[in-house]
DNA sequence: TTGGTGATGCAACTCAATTGCATTCATTTT
DNA sequence: AAAATGAATGCAATTGAGTTGCATCACCAA
């Protein structure tokens, strides 16, 4: 448990716990996004619940962002900027790969520009797009 | 039960059963995608399960298309082009008005190219943009 | 040391989606 | 007309993700 993580959680003003710290830790290391079940896997040791509600403080205040990718289960990333309290300033497209079903977050990708009918009033969008990544298409 | 329902199952491969008459005589009455359990609250004489094949059935058929648009509910919609045998051609983003719930299909609205890095292989893309509807904006 | 707050664990529940199986229905075959 | 066949339907039950309630635990301050 790094003195970095600890401070990483008190900038966002989370309580640095073991769990979370290992959560973090985790969520840190993956090239991809994680669901519920990978963290339970992972971290054995503690209880679903607490880490779902890991998960739902670290949404809450900023540290990470939950995507609903179209398969039956959420997955969640580490923000890329500055998202704070629940206000996520990190709008980016999501891939999701066909074949490996792991699911990158693509924050150097433009958001394309919709042309909406002028009746309705955008205030966000959520961009999956599928097909075979770049480790799978080698 | 009119002939025309009828006929436009046939077309698609699809026994037109007395259920399915009348699923897809609610489709085409509907402005917004539906959900399993509207048609449930609309068709409360037949089972749900019953209804929840139906859909699947005419899914695969090509009649309707499924959007998951970010809510716990899978909706439905009937295909705008050509879609046949699980084949959907009928590419188009989706509206979810987060005031009155309701999810729409834009067949119209161009859908935006993406500049993904060449080691992306794409294949789909779903797009869901959220905000308030024309009928609720006024 | 004690009191209080937040974090954790365990049990239970919700709800959409799905499956198994028996029954009914429609159509064809004998 | 009766039997056989396969598809469609209804009912019961299960799955699995997400969620909530509540008791207990850990930690810090008074
Ligand atoms: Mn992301
Ligand atoms: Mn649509
Ligand atoms: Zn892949
Ligand atoms: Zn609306």
């Amino acid at each position: 448990m790094s003195m970095e993580l600890e401070n990483v959680l008190i900038a966002k003003q989370v309580n640095p716990t073991a769990v979370r710290l290992l959560v973090l830790e985790y969520l840190l290391k993956q090239k991809a996004a994680i669901s519920l079940s990978d963290l339970e896997t992972e971290l054995h040791r503690a209880d679903r619940v607490t880490l779902y509600r890991t998960l739902k403080t670290f949404e809450e205040k900023g540290i990470i962002h939950t995507i609903k990718d179209g398969t039956e289960v959420t997955k969640y990333a580490l923000c890329q900027d500055e998202c704070n309290n629940g206000l996520h300033s990190d709008m980016h497209i999501h891939f999701y790969c066909t074949n490996c079903k792991e699911l990158y977050c693509l924050p150097k990708v433009q958001i394309p520009k919709l042309n909406l009918p002028d009746d309705f009033n955008l205030q966000e969008m959520s961009l999956v797009a599928r097909g075979i990544c770049k480790n799978c298409k080698k």
